[in-house]
RNA sequence: UGGGGGAUAGUUUAAUCGGCAGAACACCUGACUCUGGAUCAGGCAGUUGGGGUUCGAAUCCCUGUCCCCCAGCCA
């Protein structure tokens, strides 16, 4: 790497991070946790694991990976109503399954009970937390809406000891549901409705199954999530987007309870795949109204159905990889799954034949009595392994139905009346006679010849275009129950229901068919629950739990990409075009909420109204540019101030506008670092030509940073010595010796390097140059 | 309607904090092939609209539009 592009480079980061992992290394890199990276999987044991906590899952112990890094399984089951041990089983088993690790930690929210109620208690005696008396419908009615603020319970102001008294008598039991509630004291007239005095415990008299009857208060996920986090010394705490409300709520608690550092939550979009369904609350619906056989149903989105399906921990891995992470909502496609599942089957799944729609196929000329047995390898050439079966060949096979057309098209590579076809790992036949049944019309069997000089022997020109189709001899082949799955909806977000319909009117009725007439080689005979195979030009299958070694059972796990059918015209299911944008009214009106508040402050003050007037007649300043400088009187008074200098109104305007504004924003005037004279001096350095633009944004973001006035920032950097044409000459010359590669990709055309060239030439000469000269010179030597 | 978040090829996403808009999936073409698979080569295609600052804007400023989340004693 040359110097020029070296210098004056951030410490590198590592690249293609997501934003999470982005903060754990810089957190890392900071020493904020002393190096330390903790995270969590926090399940709540009330369903089966789905596609979308793969995700999760993966990012989790991803992160706590890639880190050198914990990460925590814990249970989050605060709500005794909804949770069951049979789910945390499941859980456990999925995520072991799908690779993960948790070692030693193994946590349930439920341990920390007795530890979250001498907080709920602290939060009392510090007064920042009460007992509310409420009912469940004058809570709402006191929250207000999202347009009104909420009023304070009559209950609000009830002394320590009343609260402490009533909280201890909710945990004694004295109080049936509903009675009273904890709640922490926020902000009722917060904008953010979470924080408008949130539930931290409830009454609850129900049997937990971890904990039984020792408890019949309860507290709520927005006080025991935050404070089951810091227990455990999770550094990062990452949740899903519909989270970000309550992120107040979890630093409320924290700062309350616990000091830095302390753990921090951070959300990314939750996982929406195409044609499924990813609430648990759908799911369990589809489990118990039987629309499934069950949570492991092989159309099922969980990680139990996914893996009786036959998909792989690896391919789901790769798929979670590939989608990526990100605060974008988005739905993913249903093909990237299982393109993924693909990908990693391809290397590990032995081939082996297979005959779904058998047709049979008698071969005239082989002898009645004979048997030959192939040598038939279960890996194609590419892939690089060993491994053959031999695989008998008779008089009398079955061949797929679908490999024979009787009118084919052009394209046609298969068998066909008077066609030749090869037979995988055996022989070339030909088609000679179609037998149907003489009342249906159904083709019932094809007579065929073979060519016994065919085998092993690559094909003749003539015959180069076939395909090898498979085939089983019909009196060894092994019958067999195939299950064919497809999307278990039929439209691409069942989530988005029309009128008066539930997601359950779109279910794909196809969603399963069942072959139970398939015929499988005999080498399939012994194969074991679990095992993968690739059925040739079917897909990849596997051999299902409800197998029986008299009637084997196969799931088919994903369909091979077919490009011939792909190329026929099909029922379009494809996704709706996006939808048009919305012509956009031009900028004309500046009728925005900001501009508008502007302008309100204007018509109430008249001072700012004159200086307005002033600015655009006198001055000369456009309305856009007076508008922003007129929204308050100190923003005036500081342009105004700038101007005292004796810059231009344009430059000063400009500066302003778009750099002075942005620091506005969150530090306020009192949180600059210069003066308003610190400005106008900048200003008048670029009026005067003293300094080129460029060196003014580097001055002004040294002054943004609090390193002085201009003046002095000048001299220091040495902006103000001119750079001589002699010494950009020089400098250029330099910069593109360094990128002989870009040179000449820019000599045959790619011009759009310039900007390029113009930023390392920049950069190397401190800024000093002035980037026209630059860019003459550039071209001047580019095309020399 | 208050608040919080989001918008980059058809889709999911990168872009070293102002300097080459890059990839994957999908699609198309070709090569290869005893799988119409895989692989390889190539191609199509993008910064939410408008204005501004700048030599240069996905990135900074102003201003629109669209989408998601929040008014459970669920998580």
């Amino acid at each position: 790497m040359s110097e020029i592009e070296t210098a004056d480079r951030q410490p590198k980061r590592r690249e293609n991070l997501d934003f999470i992992r982005e903060i754990v290394q810089r957190d890392i890199e900071s020493g904020r946790y002393q190096g330390r990276v903790v995270t969590r999987f926090p399940p709540e044991p009330n369903g089966y694991l789905h596609i979308g906590h793969a995700k999760s899952i993966a990012l989790n112990f991803g992160i706590a990976e890639e880190f050198g890094g914990v990460c925590h399984l814990r249970f989050d089951d605060t709500n005794p109503e909804t949770e069951d041990m049979e789910y945390v089983e499941a859980i456990m088993r999925d995520v072991r399954w799908l690779g993960y690790d948790w070692h030693d930690k193994l946590f349930f929210a439920s341990d920390y009970y007795e530890q979250l109620y001498q907080f709920a208690e602290q939060l009392i005696r510090e007064g920042k937390a009460y007992v509310d008396s409420l009912d469940e419908e004058g809570i709402r009615q006191y929250r207000g809406t999202v347009t009104e603020p909420g009023r304070p319970s009559p209950y609000r102001d009830r002394s320590v000891e009343e609260n402490l008294d009533l909280f201890r008598r909710m945990r004694a039991g004295e109080f049936p549901d509903g009675a009273h509630v904890l709640r922490a004291k926020g902000d009722l007239a917060a904008p953010n409705m979470k924080m408008r005095d949130p539930l931290l415990y409830r009454i609850r008299h129900t049997t937990h199954y971890r904990t039984g009857d020792a408890w019949c208060i309860y507290p709520m996920y927005d006080y025991a999530h935050p404070v089951s986090d810091a227990i455990e010394g999770i550094t990062h705490s990452i949740c899903t987007l519909e989270f970000e409300n309550n992120r107040a709520i979890y630093d409320w608690t924290l700062d309350a309870l616990y000091e830095e550092p302390r753990p921090h939550q951070y959300e990314f979009a939750r996982l929406n795949l195409d044609y499924t369904v990813m609430s648990k609350r759908k799911l369990l619906q589809l489990v118990e109204e039987k629309y499934v056989s069950g949570w492991d149903d092989p159309r099922m989105p969980t990680i139990a159905g996914l893996r009786r399906r036959g998909y792989t921990p690896e391919g789901i891995r790769l798929f979670c990889q590939r989608i990526g992470v990100d605060k974008t909502n988005s739905r993913v496609r249903f093909e990237v799954l299982e393109d993924a599942i693909r990908d990693d089957l391809n290397t590990r799944a032995p081939r082996v034949m297979a005959v779904l729609r058998p047709l049979k196929v008698t071969l005239t000329n082989y002898p009645p009595e004979q048997v030959e047995w192939l040598d038939a390898p279960y890996w194609p050439r590419d892939i690089d392994k060993a491994g053959s079966r031999r695989t008998p060949l008779t008089r009398e096979l079955y061949i797929e139905r679908t490999d024979f057309s009787l009118n084919p098209p052009v394209d046609w590579t298969r068998l066909s009346p008077g066609g030749e076809v090869r037979l995988r790992h055996a022989y070339f036949i030909r088609c000679d006679e179609v037998v149907t049944d003489p009342i249906s019309g159904e083709i019932v069997e094809l007579r065929c010849t073979y060519d016994p000089d065919s085998l092993g022997r690559p094909a003749s020109a003539a015959r180069k275009r076939s395909t090898a189709i498979q085939w089983v001899s019909a009196a060894h082949a092994v019958p067999v129950e195939v299950r064919l799955y497809s999307k278990l909806f039929a439209v691409e977000n069942p989530d988005m229901t029309e009128e008066g319909k539930s997601f359950k009117d779109y279910l794909n009725p196809h969603s399963i068919e069942v072959l139970p007439n398939a015929l499988v080689e005999p080498a399939l005979a012994a194969a074991a629950v679990g095992e993968r195979f690739q059925f040739v030009r079917h897909g990849y299958f596997i051999v299902d739990p409800d197998a029986q070694p008299a009637r084997l059972v196969f799931n088919r796990i994903v369909e091979l990409p077919d490009a011939y059918n792909a190329r026929q015209p099909s029922p379009d299911l494809g996704r709706k075009a996006k939808a048009e944008p919305t012509p956009s009214s031009s900028g004309e009106a500046a009728v925005g909420s900001l501009s508008e508040e502007r302008a309100r402050v204007r018509a109430a003050d008249s001072w700012l109204a004159e200086r307005y007037a002033h600015y655009t007649s006198v001055l000369g300043l456009s309305a856009e540019q007076a508008d922003p400088l007129t929204g308050s009187r100190e923003v005036a008074a500081f342009f105004e101030a700038a101007l005292a200098t004796g810059a231009t109104a344009r430059t000063v305007a400009n500066w302003v506008n778009n750099e002075v504004l942005r620091q506005l924003k969150d530090k306020g005037l009192d949180g600059l670092t210069f003066s308003a004279a610190d400005l106008g001096e900048l200003a008048k350095l670029v009026d005067s030509g003293a300094v080129t633009t460029a060196a003014a944004k580097t001055i002004y973001a040294e002054m943004a940073a609090g390193a002085g006035a201009p003046s002095e920032i000048v001299r220091r950097r040495g902006l103000d010595q001119n750079l001589n044409q002699e010494e950009l000459q020089s400098i250029v010359a330099q910069v593109l010796a360094e990128l002989p590669e870009k040179v000449a990709a820019y000599r045959s055309g790619k011009t759009s390097l310039l900007g390029m060239f113009t930023g390392q030439v920049m950069r190397a000469a401190g800024n000093k140059a002035d980037p026209k000269q630059v860019q003459a010179a550039l071209k001047q030597q580019l095309e020399a």
